[in-house]
DNA sequence: CTGAAAGCGCTAACAC
DNA sequence: GTGTTAGCGCTTTCAG
């Protein structure tokens, strides 16, 4: 009795289908007795085939091929004649067999796995990067996993170890900027990597990013050629804002402007966050001016805050953002901004990637995807 | 030379320590031909040691124990003498070998993983539940990876499999509607799993969410009850919006209002299709009421789009959202929403699953964890 | 085009 | 407390 023989509601207790027709597989020449036969060899170490998972051997048993059909099957259909491929195809469906990557990777050291190390999911800049990166390379098989490295106390290298131990195919970071000892274990592991996010000198491989020096630098240039007089900043309090403020401060001290006042705020950075900054400059003599903001979000708050004290945007304050956030530029059309590409950091980043992991040599090391400073209410007025 | 005789720099090309001291450990009383002997053994298969990543069995060597001590050290370190561990310790370090998860998953069954199916990284309102999830998930020694299903052409059934196939501990799930071959998966994999986002009254397992149907009858009621009497809904072409807006209709038929407009979009939901929506019910006709959006991002351009026509809010128009998303509140304080415990899901779904990996009989299989209506500005003054 | 043999790197189970 | 043996489920050779 066929249904008995497959033991159909063993291997897959929710399936469903119409008797007898299902497995009569034509590859399969061998009598009922021997395929009776086979279902008790699937008894394994004395645990019944009905509550283990299925393996590529039991498919294989099934199917009247070896094992390694099956794996062409899904691997390489390609390599498989038709018809055994339909047969083996067939079997996969009616058991529901699902491929142990695990098994997989190990074996052939391909894990079709891609790290990606990002400060954190909350941080609405990294969102279309990671999108676009996740979508991208999984257009081309490989899986994306995460490792939020934006947490007081998480440490990078933590977060490199715990991916590393997953031997991906392929690594994202966003920096360039790593402990020593976290630089020898990415270069240890001899994957393809691609830094994001910055730009250095010395990328460990390759690099997609911008410079945080430029846009300092061209935010002053530009502010300075609109006539602004009074220059501001709010920032976090995090490495690469800092190093746009510096290079913004520096900039406007070469034109003989050095009282810039700043106030630094503990990343991550937020709309209170923004509010109380500029609440701190009104309280302490701020009159008028620009204000450069180390994000769009603390950028909203300050603005927020400015209004609800009716100072006139941008006759009294002008405000500078950084990242071009959608929501920013739908709620304070009035502000100013840095654009990012932050689609195309994903694209391109995984574009290396693939590149690099299918073995081609890198035409391009390093992509300097630049920025754009997006003016919104910045005519000097004061 | 020990230099020489640990090819220092052939296992870690960057590290840089000082000689003779290093590996001198006191556990391993060869001599240094012996050991000059196992670094030659390190070479396998021709392929010298230098370009392959070191496995527990270099360590072991290296440390003069078995490889299974190595492993305990990893991962049961009191399993293992201190004399013992350290030994292995120094060597881990010094090798900076990084444990292969994929091969101790597959010896183990266990692979720490878990899988979060969510449908998209760019949904805010999903951001603090996977961050909740995640967070809670590294606490006990688990990743987590997403899926996102949200694209348009991501068939839940994929995702599912691709997530399957890496053979996680623990599956996460947005919502609770499947298609049965999902199901049948899900359930066949013997995986435990918390669904969310939703409430059923057949869950594959456990279940955290909130009702839906519920979100629209409380809204209704609540809007009679301030008075209201011209609704609107605008809803985003979703699954679940869907169902918001049927119980929030049927309410209201329940209490004599038959004329609900609404303005269906395609999901996912945007600023832009908020004004759209907007202008559209103003073309048509729209003088005064209250409008039930999909989300807080809709709601948001509803708003936006009523007050660049200088409708007055909430005198003209009162908005009710879905979600209470940080921005939205920072933004549109006229806006009232529906506020869902997006943290709380994380968190319980993550000890949800925590308890059920570790083999613990669940208490709850089924958490409601409600919602608020927010209200601000809807004091109805039509 | 298909198969047999031999591992991938790790750990469970059982010795000692 | 530590080691030995025997796989986990798959894929890479290399034959045929």
């Amino acid at each position: 009795m066929p249904g008995e023989i497959m033991g159909r509601h063993d291997f897959h207790a929710a399936h469903a289908c119409s008797p007898g027709s299902d497995y009569m597989i034509d590859r399969d020449p061998s009598t009922a007795d021997e395929r009776s036969e086979r279902v008790r060899t699937l008894e394994h170490k004395g645990t019944p085939a009905s509550i283990r998972t299925l393996t590529i051997r039991d498919v294989a048993r099934l199917a009247g091929v070896s094992p390694i059909t099956v794996s062409r099957v899904i691997n390489h259909p390609e390599l498989v004649m038709e018809r055994t491929r339909d047969a083996v195809r067939l079997v996969i469906d009616q058991t529901g067999y699902v491929p142990n990557m695990l098994a997989g990777a190990l074996s052939s050291a391909r894990s079709r796995l891609v790290a990606a190390i990002v400060p954190s999911v909350t941080n609405l800049i990294f969102l279309e990067t990671v999108q676009a990166l996740t979508d991208r390379l999984r257009g081309a098989g490989y899986q994306t996993f995460f490792g939020f490295s934006g947490y007081p106390g998480t440490r990078e290298d933590e977060l490199i170890l715990a991916a590393l131990s997953r031997r991906p195919d392929g690594i994202f970071l966003t920096g360039v900027r790593h402990a020593r000892k976290t630089r020898e274990r990415l270069l240890a592991a001899r994957v393809p990597i691609v830094e994001t996010w910055d730009l250095t000198k010395a990328p460990l491989d390759m690099l997609v990013g911008f410079s945080h020096e430029r846009v300092g630098a061209v935010v002053a240039t530009r502010l300075l050629q609109l006539g602004y007089k009074r220059f501001y900043v709010v920032t976090a309090d995090d490495e690469r804002a800092l190093r746009r403020r510096r290079a913004f401060e520096s900039t406007l001290r070469r034109h003989g402007i050095t009282d810039v006042q700043a106030v630094e705020v503990p990343a991550p950075s937020t709309f209170a966050l923004g509010r109380e900054a500029m609440a701190h400059l009104l309280s302490t003599g701020f009159h008028s001016g620009v204000i450069f903001c180390s994000s769009d979000t603390l950028a909203h708050g300050v603005l927020t805050e400015a209004q609800s004290r009716r100072l006139a945007v941008p006759g009294r304050v002008s405000i500078v953002g950084f990242g071009d956030l959608e929501y920013a530029a739908h709620t304070a059309p009035a502000l100013s901004t840095v654009r990012i590409d932050r689609v195309g950091i994903g694209v391109r980043a995984a574009d290396a990637l693939l590149a690099s992991m299918s073995g081609e040599p890198a035409r391009d090391k390093v992509i300097d995807l630049g920025f754009e400073f997006v003016e919104r209410g910045t005519t000097c007025q004061q």
